[in-house]
DNA sequence: AAGACGAAAGTGGTTGA
DNA sequence: TCAACAACTTTCGTCTT
């Protein structure tokens, strides 16, 4: 996200989320358009759901806990007019306090889910995520705040991180790299709070098999249902010989989809499957040789 | 002229002391 | 907390089609 206008330098950007632009404040240029709203998801689809949600308030960012919204009772045991108060009324004032203090929290974990589910469903719909992973994401989710997970950490950043987990543990991975691009927030971040909290629940998430990503990549280069299953087959050859063991599953399965390509007489550029894929050249080029090498392809021109 | 290839240097993240 | 390390990227020169 860019934070100074590259035009003047000016460092007062404002966003408009209507137009969906961030526009310098000095000099009026479009620093950045097709931003992501980060406001919270009004939607309801049914009783529960607009209970929770259809309380209103300020777009999330605005939205910090307790930020002038909540009271509290003082820790100084004098009334109004500033003198002590009697025994009895103090164990009464003691009572309210500690309860009112329960709710606070009570009503905070309600306030950190409505915001974090509106965001859970903005980026799912964004990547085109079936219910299914919504609702195991939000499950996990709800798991991440009984353990308290969430102290210290942006809410939407462990959104991001269970949303990597659960797709990756139903088999239709996302890279890192989608869900920082339409969560708004860095994939370093993104990464820790995966890491964190797969440590924390002890959750098992398997290693992404490069194969998940043939068809993906098939599509967006317009490939026949033939040079898929030639890439998956390929890539199950390369699995069997510890191919794919600490390399990028997404630089695998763009090698795979590149050899399939040449095989299957439907060649694509290394350019432009790299694209798709989100690596570069050399990176294609580097596995490529791995698996010429070790499943002796020859290459026919 | 465009694409493929590979060497070399740089980057960001992980790991183990 | 720091250094070593592997994977990946960037950049660039050369070769091939």
């Amino acid at each position: 996200m860019v934070s100074t206008c590259p035009e003047c330098g000016n460092k007062k950007l404002t966003r408009d989320y209507e137009k969906g632009e961030i526009v310098c404040a000095n000099c009026g240029l479009i620093v950045e358009d097709n931003i992501a709203d980060q406001g919270p998801e009004w939607r309801a689809f049914d009783s529960e759901q607009r209970n929770k949600r259809a309380r209103g308030g300020a777009p999330i960012k605005y939205m910090r806990p307790d930020k002038g919204l909540s009271t509290e009772i003082d820790q100084y045991n004098r009334d109004a007019r500033g003198s002590k108060i009697s025994p009895k009324k103090l164990a009464q004032v003691q009572r309210i306090r500690k309860w009112h203090k329960r709710a606070s929290i009570a009503s905070s974990i309600e306030r950190n889910l409505t915001i974090a589910l509106g965001e859970l469903d903005r980026i799912a719909s964004s990547l085109g995520l079936s219910e299914n992973i919504r609702e195991s994401a939000a499950l996990l989710y709800r798991r991440c705040i009984r353990e308290e997970l969430i102290r210290g950490r942006l809410i939407e950043s462990v959104v991001a991180a269970v949303i990597y987990a659960v797709c990756r543990m139903q088999s239709i991975p996302r890279t890192l790299d989608e869900i920082a691009k339409v969560s708004g927030i860095e994939k370093k971040e993104i990464g820790r709070a995966y890491r964190f909290i797969k440590r924390e629940l002890q959750i098992d998430v398997p290693l992404t098999d490069p194969s998940q990503y043939v068809p993906k990549f098939t599509a967006s280069l317009k490939l026949s249902g033939q040079v898929q299953e030639k890439a998956i087959k390929l890539l199950r050859k390369a699995m069997k010989k510890g191919l794919i063991s600490g390399r990028g599953p997404t630089g695998v399965a763009a090698a795979a989809v590149y050899i399939a390509s040449v095989l299957c007489g439907e060649r694509r550029t290394q350019k432009e499957v790299a694209d798709v894929a989100g690596v570069t050249e050399v990176t294609i080029r580097n596995r490529y040789r791995e698996l010429k090498k070790e499943l002796g392809i020859n290459i026919p021109i």
